[in-house]
DNA sequence: CATGAATGAGTATTCATTCAT
DNA sequence: TATGAATGAATACTCATTCAT
């Protein structure tokens, strides 16, 4: 009967779906080397073999929750606020209040940043380090800020380091909404403001 | 003829400081799952027995060398900061200069910064989460943030949020320093500027 | 679907028995210290994972297994026998042929023997020394033996130093049936008279 | 200096001496599994290192102690004993009793036929297990009890039954006088009593 | 000679993975 | 397909032995 295949096939990809997404948060909380496949697996709510059905091997597990983070549509919406016909200024303020109000709303978001600025500072020889995600990220960024700088909106110093510290502030709060339960979280206006100066009071 | 006793625990104290500094840089690089006791071992370059000589298990290792991260120095350092007769924002530019040349030089202030503010974001069932160390930091940083904003040299704000942000960006840079080959370090002035306005052209 | 639940508990339960029933005898040959746990588990025929499954250590194993000892079911067939009316005398024979008969015919009975003295002779800092079951054991028969001694047809001496004697034999006989493959085990009459005087020519 | 020699000499000899002394009591307690040479260093007075200047190593150690419990000296005693013109009543009466009084007074003694038993009991695959020793002695008693029952004061049984049991009560109150801090130790008279008849009423 | 700090082979314990049900 | 009991390779920890002092 085709439908009850198709029906298998359907729970085969929630199953798949709901490891994904709290397998996520998981590892982001805890790390690879943290994470117990048994208490993984407790977390989730389903039994030790059953994992095992869907994934390969933790290792291959983590390394599909890693590209998931490695959101291809973030990039294109990045690019598509950068074509708009703005100012920096605008541009950093929407880019800061997107980020923000995921950031907020979230927890998939949360994480997804937090694993993707892990990579970065981890020693993992099965992840190749150097994503292209981050450096394309970067790099249009980078832009964004050679032309707040242009129209005198960015503060001075060189985009590429403007450009991490932005980012690595998200990533610093990407952490605190995962891991602390009372912290302060900084609004929109201040994120944006690691780039942009502050307002003159006369002009 | 027995050996002397004083030379005994003369080198007793050498290797335990030996231990514990290594240990500190490869378990702020490695986190607590992710350093095996072999690999540790070898890296500091003794073999595996003596560290359980000095330390009954990885797990106290651990407590103790989070025990150092929780400097009492910085602490009073920062008191006396606090008390001199000078602007808030002098104090945030020299405090800023001082961590940021630790930073750069340092590798174990480092590690220090990198663990300490792990612990915050960390399920740690061993380490007390709230340490008095962070705390203590936390509300210095406040009444010294609070000074200049009464002074008009800080940017408007809850205190608590500004120093919370100021060391996030501290741990931020020191966890580039230790893992990053490459990066663009910021300036002092650049973190000074987290919680100082930027100067006015007329005023 | 999963296993069904009471099949799992079954199995479980099968399995503790196992390495319980098993592991008596080879602790009782080789002792705490002697025994090996990657040997046991040879012995047992499992993995060495799976002893950890049920037990949480190598010294819960031996606790769980010296509970076994305490044999209750033991203490209330010699209080049984007390009660009957008959002589002691007659008490003596039944007893230490049952003895005699359970010792060749069950290495479980030799091995529970041979534990539970072997406390007793131990420098053991996990189990609680003085073990009530040797003691209401020995109080049972110091009451045999008074009885006994009024009847006339048990030896002189203090009560409590012959029913430590006994024990003490039977102890040894427990040890011989474990340890060696060839030796003279003594008759049930043996045993008994240790505490009987023998026939007198006239009476 | 020739003086100086003697006395090194002599020195090495009393602490070689201390060693097997105080090595074969701590032996025949904790078992050759159940010693830890740095328990048993620091039980004695020494440096671990300085056992090894003395014995090559625990197992060692623990093959010289044991050669000490074959004491070609007891097997002398027993045959000059035997050779005396005596009843075998008398042989056994004087036997039990040196034994007893050896056994109460010194823990040297104590220790060396517990040791020598627990041999019997081991799954040892160092010390060769069937001591000639242990044959001997078995071999003389065994000669001693035939007599008895020629002249008709030892009770029925195979002589080797009898002996092994005889000297199996030896080994128990060995034990007892090792172990327990409490408890009630046999009389000379007692142990005789294993092998000798009770004196008939009438005769 | 005597010592005790250091070592690494050996032993206990954990955990990713498999597999019978 | 889903399960969790079983496994053994990997990891933590111990202890007999060595060696510089």
């Amino acid at each position: 009967m085709p439908k009850s295949q198709d029906r298998c096939q359907e729970i085969r990809e929630e199953t798949r779906s709901k490891i994904l997404k709290d397998s996520m948060l998981y590892f982001a909380k805890n790390g690879f080397a943290g994470t117990k496949i048994s208490d993984l697996a407790k977390h989730i709510g389903i039994g030790q073999g059953t994992l095992y059905i869907y994934f390969k091997s933790k290792e291959e597990l983590f390394r599909e929750i890693f590209a998931l983070t490695n959101n291809r549509k973030d990039i294109e919406d990045l690019k598509a606020l950068m074509r708009l016909p703005i100012s920096a200024k605008k541009k950093i303020r929407k880019l800061s209040s997107r980020i923000m109000s995921r950031l907020i709303q979230d927890d998939v978001y949360a994480a997804k940043v937090a694993l993707n600025s892990q990579m970065m500072f981890e020693q993992n020889n099965f992840i190749s380090a150097e994503t292209t995600y981050q450096s394309t990220l970067y790099r249009i960024t980078e832009k964004m800020i050679r032309q707040g700088q242009k129209e005198g909106s960015v503060v001075e110093g060189l985009p590429v380091k403007l450009a991490d510290y932005y980012w690595g502030v998200v990533y610093l709060y990407a952490l605190k909404k995962l891991f602390t339960t009372e912290y302060e979280m900084i609004s929109d206006v201040d994120l944006a403001r690691v780039l942009l100066k502050d307002k003159q009071k006369r002009d």
